[in-house]
Parts: structure tokens; C-alpha cells; sequence
RNA sequence: GGGCGGAUAGCUCAGCCGGGAGAGCGCUGCCCUUACAAGGCAGAGGUCACAGGUUCGAUCCCUGUUCCGCCUACCA
């Protein structure tokens, strides 16, 4: 590969490390020499993630970095781990945000998507999609995702949008899609029905209005409960519930309709709630949706009373009409209250459906659909996690999933806007034109097209343009939206503009609807893999190994793709399903940019880089917990970046540039010095917990397992222990010195790159040449093998040596610290021991002592204490720092006389266990030897303590 | 209404199979010790929300309570 120039001499390294021309430098290396790239066809086994497609509007927010960061970490990690990995990306089309964004500047522009028409406006979309759109995926690369680029893929590819067309026309046929008319949610602004998972719900203060409703011969009527007394004007009916006694004599009662004198039945209902309200419930069967089922169970006119634009109809009579939802309720009251059949108006908190994207009220509305037949679907999506055919981590997402899976209503999958797959159906012109209305821009010029700057008006049969004169493609062309009857048969196929069954003619006109974006969703984990083709990348790579994804698309999107994957592929999409936290603020708060609490991740790139932010997220991402991110927890990280930089630095001015561990065998350098043989423990220790850690999807334990090697083993011990030699005379200590401390270094690196790439490539590359392991191509360290735990380095022995070594150098300094002993001065020191091989230990490594607690050590077995001193008592070791001419006795006296308090507490509390028998006899006798060492241990050095405090009181009269 | 999760150091959070309470940041003290002051060494700081229960033993398991999040639902 080509070098990128890395600095050659030591003194070029700077001191601190600075992220932004390495980052720039080495993705752009990676992606040009193809290192990403995974293969149709290979002999390494697969792995494979697709991304969740976010908006090609959308720009990268924190929940984005957390996602992108998780899929990076696996599978950099299972590339280097030798798997033929492949990450996918993409965008999906995002129909209503999309359209969005390109009617507002039409608006800029005085002009409206109606005007310019359904072509000009698709291109419009089309154009500002290649300009603007897809920015997410350059912010992407900053964050150094190792996507396969050439394979991106867009929800509305060609590709794609066969794989949608495909699976629209089988679901068809197999009467799994039907159009109907039902209640739906709309949005009056976005002007086109949603999901009822696209309906946020959200609690709201409102009224509720009780109105009496008087019978229709002037005797006493019922009185209803309502939050919405607007639709009253749409009522058909008042239910009661079957076995209500208080209106068991109303039941077929006919009463008057306030406001309007028209006469409707009292009904039976099971479904009203005799507790709520007055249990008396008035009937709007166009404008709610409870009220719709009762409505189609007793077969009541659906009187629609508001308009697709949110404004009361003609229906709703001429006091009302063109009265906005809100105003119109005022103007009900009031008209109630002044005709005195507002008997009660209380407040009340409910919820209060809004559009998701638009956050406008949504108004149930009935309206003629394309529906997905869930059900049927649901069952074998239901079982494949059941079985742990697929697994969701962490499991409690499960219990969620079952719960939807098993309610699951019938989807609403058409949209009345212009960008997205267009639904393929069509109806036939010549056999149905009476019952087809269109509108559009023929309609204000009957004879030609109208000029493009009106908008469409009312509608006009297609039978009626023809008549007019105008031909087929003429009224296609000038069309805007289309209302067929319901009886009218839908024409569904994989081509265009299909000929129709029964007249055999080719006048049909395609439906206007397009399809809900997560329609395409649902299908990406194949159809991005080139489905409905068999292509090699499908055979290869489905199904996926894993999805990582945020809990709140959930059923959005991983239900549907369980479900079309099984449907159509016959097998599950992904084995595992990862669902992460949400982002939130230092506070806790979700971030939006209402609240302005909105941290943009490339900002916090260009402060502190990418790796320390792709290791904050990591180390942040326990399962089960929202991710509460704040800048000082970058900054902790952004410094662990510039440690392992200069912890690196150090390494390559201490080991020539010539060194090789290329012959180097296994054994050899660990054989020597107890810190070698214990960093090579820690590390193969590590090396296993990173692993594992990694394979149960527990990314903050990868993070913390080598934030912990790194910084308080290899740094803080093994690099101060290594100064000896390698500042000695002995040349072959040095030199096994330097041997492993590269050795650990580019292992650790190894481990470290999927969470900080830039970081330990930039190292790496910096390494003597013959120190790297050699990756089987590209002489990088992204294709280098991840470390696989080494059992043979484990050193028990070692680590039990090396954590005595540590204990006696700490209790000294811990001693200097009490006595406000300078770091700078170095002191005697006594290490006393009864046991004859911890003195042997610590004699042997007097050295190290003396250099990392900076003393004049003496060692031996129960050596005299030095009569002013001060002590450490541990469990096989006293420690003693002469205090003469150092400190006043004084503070050591108050520091003992405290330890004393302490060790007093503990010996009491674990003396108490043992005043129970039962414990000595039903606990495990590991657990009572164990608890009886610890106790003789604390009883030991209370002791002692007391001993030392009274011998030092005793000195310190006798001197003053 | 149903469901899920949380409550552990000043702050943000770890804590797998019940058996000696941890980290990061912050704070305090001493140090520019030839990799790093974005640093070193050391230290203070906790009735593990509350009340019961199971157990020899509970931060951990069970029940209940309080508070806080979130998801879901056609009680108007």
C-alpha cells in the first residue's frame, strides 16, 4: 500500500496527539486501497451487517455515531478475526421528510408541487436527493465507518424498487395486500394517511364536555361525555353498554342531535365503558376510530363532517363550515352552552395523537387504503424468536417485540404524496370510468391543459375528461390525485401500465398513492443483496449476522424485516438483533433541536477526534441503559488517546527502529523478568476479556477491560518497571525489555483498533516494520489479526509475585504521601516479613522498589523497627519509613489512631458472622476458610497497629 | 389501563452465578521524577431509594411502597 509519510525520527513525534490529519489521512488510504471491501465469494467464512438505512435528509446526530460506532467496532473486529466481513450501507428515500424539505423551497419559490405538476416535482426531489441528499454518509467516513462503499445502496434504486414491486404484487395475490376503506390517521398538513406506529401519541390538557342530547320527542334524552364535541356534528348514533341498567330503557330510544335536529338512535355497545363518563357515548364513526368499529357493527352512515385540510365540511353545517378543528369546537360550546345542553365542561388530560413528522394533530378520517394483512405474517415472525431462530440482545426487548407482534393491526402501507414507489395498481379507464374522479390541471380549461401556475380543482370523472375531448395521456399527464370507488377492481402488476383483464384495452390509470417508506425498509436486509436476483452476494451474505439498531424503530422496522424476511427469503434476516440505547443529554434528556440541548458529534470529531468520541460511546453502551453524554466524559477519553499516544512515544524512543520480533518464538521473551512474565499474563488475560466481551455484544466491557490494561497496567507498572533496564548496563535485559514492551504494544494496539482506529493505525505504521504482525495483505493494521486469547501466557505465579511487589511499593508511597514526604527525596525504607519467600521476592526486586517508591530498601525476615517510624501493616509485610528528621511524630500518631477506628469496624463486622453457628455449618467452607484467614489477617494488623501507636505515644513523651 | 426500565460516591455510571462496595469525572494534598501537567503519586467520599420476606448471609432473589424515565393502548 502506499506509505502515508509517517515520522521517521523520534524527536518529530509531537507530545500530544492530534487527531484530524491522521483521521483524514488513513480513511482515505483504507478506502482507496479497498480494505472495506467484502467478497461475493470467498473461502473465509462470512460476516455481515447492514446498516439501518437512516434519511438521505437526515445529518448525523448522536444516535447515529452510537449505531454506526457499534456496527464499526464488530466488524472491524471480525475482519481483522478473519471473517469475509461485509457492512453495508445506504440511506432510505424518507417519503414525507423528503417531500418535505423540497415543497418548502418550492414555497420559497411562490410555487406548489400542484402547480408544477407530479413529473416536474419527482425530478425536482431527484435533483435536490443528488445535491443535498446522503450527507449522513460523508459524515459517516469521519467517523471512520468501514462501510463497503461501492455497494451503497438508496431505498429507491432501481434494484430496490423492483425487490418493493416484487413483494407488493405477491403479497397481492396472495390477498395479503387489499385496498379498503377504513379509518385511518391523517395528517391535514402533510396531506396523506400514516401508520398508526407514524402517530405520537402525547398526553395533553384538555376539556371534556358533557352535552345533553334530548330525546326527538321532547321527553329526557341522555347526556354524553366528549373531548372532541367538534365531531358531534358527524354523530349517528349515542351507544351505552348492553348491561348498563341506568339506560337498559334507553336502548332504541331515538333522540335530536343538538345543533343540527337530526334524529339518531340510542345503541348497544360492548365496547363503551360504563364507568367513563356518563357511559352514554355519542357515535362519530368518520372521526374516531372506536366509534368506526360501532359504527360498522350497527351499519351507521359515516357522516364526514372535517376535510382532508382539517376544516369542517359543508356536512358539518353552514354555522361550521370552513371553521377550522379548533375553532369549530369553541363555536359548538358556545352554540351548546347558549342553547343550555351544556350541562358540564371539567377538565382533562388525555392523549392526543400527532404526526411524527410534521407534529400536527392527526384526524382519524375514513378513507380508501392499501393495507397489509399483518396477522399472517406476525405468526412465523413471532416463533422464529420464540425458538431462537433469531436472538434479541439484551432479552427484555423480547417481552416488547411479543407484545406487539401479538396485537398487531393491519398496515396502513399507502401515502398520499409523490415521492416514494409508486404503488403498482391501476384501473381501467374504459371499463370504470364513471366512478373514477380525478383531479387536475385540465380541469379549470377543459379544453387544453390549464397553465401550470393553477393549482388543481374539484374533481371530474375520467369519463366525463374523455368526453371533454381530452385523450388518455393528456389526462395522465394533467393528473394530480385519483379517487376510484370501492368497487372499482384494482389492476396489480410487475409491469406498467398493464392491459386490462376484461376489456383487454390499455387506458388504465395507475394509483397516485405511493408506498410507505418502511414498505422498502422492511425488504433491505435482501433486497440491498440484490434480491429478487439470486446473486452471489445473497447466497453469501443472508442471512445478516447481526443488527444493531436503537430500541425506537423497533417495530418500525426490525418487526417488518423479520417478517419479510422469512416471507420472502424463508429464512430470518439476521441471527442477532442488538438494540442499543438512546443519546441523551448530560441531564438525561432526549436531545432535539427544540430543546437545544443537541451536541453534534462531527463538532465533537473535530475537538477531540474520532477515536476518543467512537471509545466514549463504546465504553458508554452497557446494555439496558440510556447513553448520558457529556463533554467531560469525551475529554476523559480524548486524554486515554493522547496517554496511549505518549506511552507509545516512549516505546519508539527506546527500541531501535531495526528490531525485529519476527523470529522472535512465543516463550522466549516472556521466560525472562517477573514484570515481562506478568504484562504477557495481563495481557492474554485481557486479550480473552475483549473477546468475550465482544461476543456477548457488551461493548463497555471491551472498553473498560483495555482502558484499565493499558492505562493502570501497561503505563503505570510495566513502562516504569522497563525504565530499569533499559536505562541499565545489562544488554540483554534491555534488549528482552524492548522486545516486549513492542511486543505488548502492537498486540494491544490490535485489540484496541476497532474501537480507535486512526489512533492505532497511526501508531502502528510507526513501529519498526519487522515489530508489526504482518496482516495477510495490505501492510495495515485494520487487516492484521485480532489477538486471540493465549492460555499458554497465563503466569499465575507471576501475577501473584507482581501484585506482593505492587502492594509493598505501594504501602510505602502511601506512607510518603501520609508524611508529606516530597516525591523528590528519597528515603529509607524497612520491608520486615516473617515469610522467608516473600523477603526473597522483595530482595530479588529490591531495584524495582527502589525506583518506583524512590527508597533505600532494606529486606529481610523480622527485621527490628526503626524506633520513630512510621508503619504500613499488611497481610505478609510491615513497612516501616524512619520518620526522624523526616516528619513529626504527631501526624503519624493521628494517622494510626484512625487506621485503628477503620480496622476496629471491620474486625467487628466480620466477627459477627461468625457469632452465628449456622454460618460455620451451612456456608460453604470456602467461604468460612476464606472468611476466618480475613479475620485472623484484620485481628493481625489491628494489633500491630495498636502495638505501633502506643510505642510511638510512648516515644513522643519521652522526647518532649 | 397494560408493559418495560431506573433509583449505588458530589456528578455520570459499572457491578455476570447472592459471600470482602468499583470506575471515570470532580474534589483534597504533594510533585514539572529525562513518554505524557490532556501527566505522576496518594487521599477523602457510600445505611447500595424505603418497608417487609426468603437465606447462615441480600446492592444482587421475592413482595409491597415512593419517586423518575420510557414504550404501548379506541375509555369518549
Amino acid at each position: 500500500m502506499t506509505q502515508p509519510q509517517a515520522p521517521d525520527t523520534l524527536s518529530q513525534i509531537p507530545k500530544s496527539y492530534s487527531p484530524q490529519a491522521a483521521e483524514d489521512r488513513w480513511y482515505e488510504t483504507w478506502s482507496g486501497e479497498g480494505f472495506f471491501a467484502a467478497r461475493d465469494a470467498s473461502d473465509r467464512p462470512a460476516f455481515s451487517i447492514v446498516i439501518p438505512p437512516p434519511n438521505v435528509t437526515g445529518s448525523l446526530h448522536m444516535g447515529h455515531a452510537l449505531n454506526a460506532t457499534l456496527q464499526d467496532v464488530l466488524v472491524r473486529w471480525k475482519r481483522m478475526a478473519g471473517f469475509n466481513a461485509l457492512w453495508l450501507p445506504g440511506t432510505d428515500h424518507a417519503g414525507i421528510a423528503t417531500q418535505n424539505v423540497v415543497e418548502k423551497q418550492l414555497a420559497g419559490e411562490g410555487t406548489d408541487r400542484h402547480r408544477i405538476g407530479r413529473a416536474e416535482f419527482t425530478t425536482r426531489v431527484w435533483k435536490w436527493k443528488e445535491t443535498s441528499g446522503g450527507r449522513i454518509i460523508r459524515q459517516l467516513k469521519r467517523l471512520g465507518a468501514s462501510c463497503d462503499w461501492p455497494r451503497e445502496r438508496f431505498t429507491m434504486d432501481e434494484g430496490l424498487s423492483r425487490a418493493v414491486r416484487e413483494v407488493f404484487v405477491r403479497l397481492f395475490e396472495e390477498g395479503l395486500v387489499y385496498r379498503g376503506s377504513y379509518i385511518v390517521n391523517w395528517c391535514p398538513r402533510c396531506h396523506t394517511a400514516l401508520s398508526d406506529l407514524e402517530v405520537e401519541h402525547e398526553e395533553r390538557k384538555g376539556k371534556i364536555y358533557f352535552v345533553r342530547y334530548p330525546a326527538a320527542d321532547g321527553g329526557p334524552g341522555v347526556e354524553v361525555a366528549t373531548t372532541r364535541p367538534e365531531t358531534m356534528l358527524g354523530d349517528a348514533a349515542v351507544a351505552v353498554h348492553p348491561d348498563d341498567d341506568r339506560y337498559k330503557g334507553k336502548i332504541g330510544l331515538v333522540v335530536s342531535l343538538p345543533l343540527t335536529g337530526r334524529k339518531i338512535p340510542v345503541i348497544a355497545d360492548p365496547a363503551v365503558s360504563p364507568e367513563f363518563g356518563t357511559g352514554a357515548v355519542k357515535v362519530t364513526p368518520a372521526h374516531d376510530p372506536a366509534d368506526f368499529e360501532i359504527g360498522r357493527r350497527h351499519d351507521l352512515p359515516e357522516i364526514t363532517v372535517i376535510g382532508d385540510d382539517g376544516r369542517m365540511t359543508a356536512e358539518a353545517g353552514e354555522a361550521f363550515a370552513g371553521l377550522d378543528r379548533a375553532e369549530c369546537r369553541e363555536k359548538v360550546a358556545a352554540a351548546l352552552s347558549a342553547e343550555g345542553l351544556l350541562a358540564a365542561v371539567q377538565d382533562h388530560i388525555h392523549s392526543v395523537g400527532h404526526c411524527y413528522r410534521c407534529k400536527t394533530v392527526v384526524e382519524p378520517l375514513v378513507k380508501d387504503q392499501w393495507f397489509v394483512r399483518v396477522a399472517p405474517l406476525a405468526e412465523p415472525a413471532i416463533e422464529a424468536v420464540e425458538s431462537g431462530r433469531i436472538r434479541i440482545v439484551p432479552r427484555n426487548w423480547e417481552k416488547t417485540y411479543f407484545e406487539w407482534m401479538r396485537n398487531i393491526r393491519d398496515w396502513c402501507i399507502s401515502r398520499q404524496i409523490w415521492w416514494g414507489h409508486r404503488i403498482p395498481a391501476w384501473y381501467c379507464g374504459d371499463c370504470h370510468g364513471g366512478k373514477i374522479r380525478l383531479k387536475g390541471r385540465w380541469v379549470e380549461e377543459p379544453s387544453g391543459m390549464a397553465p401550470a401556475t393553477q393549482p388543481p380543482s374539484h374533481p371530474a370523472a375520467y369519463a366525463q375528461l374523455r368526453a371533454q375531448g381530452l385523450s388518455h395521456e393528456r389526462i395522465l399527464a394533467g393528473m394530480d390525485t385519483l379517487i376510484a370507488d370501492r368497487d372499482v377492481p384494482a389492476i396489480v402488476s410487475r409491469e406498467d401500465n398493464p392491459a386490462c383483464p376484461s376489456c383487454g384495452g390499455k387506458n388504465v390509470i395507475q394509483d397516485p398513492d405511493v408506498l410507505d417508506t418502511w414498505f422498502s425498509s422492511a425488504l433491505w436486509p435482501f433486497s440491498t443483496l440484490g434480491w429478487p436476483d439470486k446473486t452471489p452476494a445473497l447466497e453469501t451474505f443472508y442471512p445478516t449476522s447481526i443488527l444493531v439498531t436503537g430500541f425506537d424503530i423497533l417495530f418500525f422496522w426490525v418487526a417488518r424485516m423479520i417478517m419479510m424476511g422469512l416471507k420472502f427469503m424463508g429464512d430470518v434476516p439476521f441471527r442477532d438483533v442488538y438494540i442499543h440505547a438512546l443519546v441523551r443529554d448530560a441531564e438525561g434528556r432526549k436531545m432535539s433541536k427544540s430543546k437545544g440541548n443537541v451536541i453534534d458529534p462531527l463538532d465533537i470529531v473535530d475537538k477531540h477526534g474520532a477515536d476518543a468520541f467512537r471509545f466514549t460511546l463504546a465504553a458508554m453502551a452497557a446494555q439496558g441503559r440510556d447513553v448520558k453524554l457529556s463533554e467531560e466524559r469525551i475529554e476523559g477519553y480524548r486524554n486515554f488517546a493522547n496517554k496511549i499516544w505518549n506511552a507509545s512515544r516512549f516505546v519508539l524512543m527506546n527500541v531501535p527502529p531495526d528490531l525485529s520480533t519476527r523470529n522472535v518464538s512465543r516463550e522466549t521473551p516472556w521466560a525472562g523478568a517477573l514484570a515481562d512474565r506478568w504484562i504477557a499474563s495481563r495481557l492474554s488475560a485481557v486479550a480473552a476479556e475483549v473477546n468475550q466481551a465482544l461476543t456477548d455484544y457488551r461493548f463497555n466491557e471491551a472498553a473498560a477491560a483495555l482502558y484499565q490494561f493499558i492505562w493502570h497496567e501497561y503505563c503505570d507498572w510495566y513502562i516504569e518497571l522497563a525504565k530499569i533496564s533499559l536505562f541499565g548496563e545489562d544488554a540483554a535485559a534491555k534488549q528482552r525489555t524492548q522486545t516486549v514492551l513492542v511486543m505488548v504494544l502492537e498486540t494491544t494496539l490490535r485489540l484496541l483498533h476497532p474501537f480507535m482506529p486512526f489512533l492505532t493505525e497511526e501508531i502502528w505504521q510507526a513501529l519498526p516494520p519487522d515489530c508489526r504482525t504482518q496482516a495477510p495483505r495490505g501492510g495495515t493494521i485494520m487487516l492484521a489479526p485480532f489477538p486471540a486469547p493465549d492460555g499458554s501466557l497465563n503466569d499465575r505465579p507471576a501475577e501473584a509475585a507482581m501484585s506482593k511487589l505492587m502492594e509493598a511499593i505501594g504501602a510505602l508511597r502511601m506512607l510518603r504521601s501520609e508524611m508529606s514526604v516530597p516525591p523528590s527525596l528519597e528515603v529509607a525504607a524497612v520491608f520486615s516479613t516473617r515469610n522467608k519467600g516473600v523477603a526473597a521476592l522483595l530482595d530479588e526486586h529490591a531495584g524495582e522498589i527502589a525506583r518506583l517508591a524512590r527508597c533505600r530498601p532494606e529486606i529481610g525476615v523480622g527485621l527490628a523497627r526503626p524506633s520513630k517510624s512510621a508503619v504500613q501493616i499488611l497481610p505478609e509485610m510491615e513497612v516501616y519509613l524512619p520518620l526522624e528528621g523526616v516528619v513529626r511524630i504527631e501526624d503519624e500518631i493521628a494517622r494510626l489512631e484512625k487506621e485503628i477506628e477503620k480496622a476496629d469496624k471491620e474486625v467487628f463486622g466480620l466477627a459477627k458472622k461468625f457469632e452465628n453457628p449456622d454460618f460455620v455449618s451451612k456456608a460453604p467452607p470456602e467461604v468460612v476458610e476464606n472468611g476466618r484467614a480475613r479475620l485472623a489477617e484484620l485481628a493481625e494488623k489491628r494489633r500491630k497497629i495498636g502495638e505501633q501507636a502506643a510505642r510511638l505515644s510512648e516515644i513522643g513523651r519521652e522526647s518532649s
